[in-house]
RNA sequence: GGCACGAUAGCCAAGUGGUAAGGCAAGGGUCUGCAAAACCCUUAUUCGGGGGUUCGAUUCCCCCUCGUGCCU
């Protein structure tokens, strides 16, 4: 047994990269070798019982590292971005003062950015009457109204999009002030590592995993979910396999179908998480890009 | 062999004698409490090939090729 290395205050390693990159294995090995603890950054991974479909690690591999921020919700309810910036820092925190490298590791840009950035989350709580309300009005009206009370906020939004304008009219409704603009500040001393993948081979990757997934029981696990009360509805808004295995599970589409639907779905998705650490960068957060473990190792012994 | 119908982007598909809807895929992008979600933009100088009619054809006529169905 060598010593640990025992890492400064403030530093947080992060790992990103597309669905099926290789990020929670990277994360393992990192966190073994560095003396680190996991904090999963996924959307979907947080909620109980879905664990194939999200491609959760298994109880072994939580054995072997300390994993936080998995099933700490169920699927019934709607863990939000603005829970997982406060469980995710306050876990950050904990790491640390164990004298422990904190290691975030996911594939949900917003939310990563939510921890790593001041992004300071109106405190208005999602009101599901009021929303319900707005619902019903057009992408114009709801554009018109927000125009009248946040103008500010009008000439940033995007204007066809009824969940954003919602949400913002959500806020100006409650708050009655114009929503404060971001900052851009960043609050750890970080190390973003995003694992790159050439698109041929991480097309090979999701099919291969898709088959492995469907194989484990993929199928099963969501008529559980169903038996357990989640509705179909929650299903498929929660996107992907449990959409379209739900839309097969109705009979909507086929066994067939079902894989290349999801397989190109996923594939879109893999797509718009590049997007989204693209836009990281132009932010000014730097990634540094790595296309192997080693390479990973080397940066990290650099940072730290 | 005969008859009928069809042939439009990677796929599905609408369409008109006046210069090509839409959907999917693909590519690019947005993102202030649902973010695996929601939303935006781009994408056929060209309608199987060749003739003809016409000011003008993808649309009408003829021939050819291919496909589908029916008949013998």
């Amino acid at each position: 047994m060598t010593l640990k290395y025992m890492p400064p205050k403030k530093k947080v390693v992060v790992i990103l990269g597309p669905t099926a990159s290789g990020k929670s294995d990277l994360a393992i090995a990192l966190a073994r070798k560095y003396n680190g603890e996991i904090i999963s950054a996924d959307s979907r991974q947080v909620y109980l019982g879905m664990d194939i479909g999200t491609g959760k690690v298994s109880k072994r591999e939580r054995r072997l590292v300390p994993h936080h921020l998995l099933d700490v919700a169920s699927p019934k309810t709607s863990y939000t971005v603005h829970q997982f910036q406060r469980d995710a820092r306050k876990t950050i925190r904990a790491i640390q003062r164990r004298g422990k490298l904190p290691i975030l590791c996911g594939g949900t840009g917003f939310w990563i950015e939510a921890v790593l950035s001041d992004v300071a989350l109106p405190r208005v709580k999602p009101d599901k009457r009021l929303r319900a309300k707005l619902a019903r009005l057009t992408t114009a009206q709801l554009y018109a109204q927000l125009k009248k009370l946040d103008p500010a906020r009008a000439r940033t939004i995007d204007k066809h999009n009824p969940a954003r304008l919602i949400r913002a009219l959500e806020i100006v409704m409650t708050t009655h002030k114009p929503m404060p603009p971001l900052t851009g500040k960043t609050n750890y001393d970080s190390l973003i590592l995003g694992i790159q993948v050439p698109t041929k081979a991480l097309e090979k990757r999701i099919a291969a995993r898709l088959a492995k997934h469907l194989k484990q029981g993929m199928i099963a696990e969501v008529k559980r979910l169903r038996a357990q009360g989640v509705s179909a509805k929650r299903l498929i808004d929660l996107g992907l396999e449990y959409r379209y295995l739900m839309y097969f599970l109705q009979g909507k589409i086929s066994k067939k179908r079902l894989t290349e639907k999801l397989g190109t779905a996923i594939r879109r998705y893999a797509k718009r998480q590049m997007t989204w650490f693209h836009g990281m960068e132009r932010r000014d957060i730097r990634i540094r890009w790595i296309t192997t473990a080693r390479e990973a190792e080397k940066t990290i012994i650099d940072f730290i």
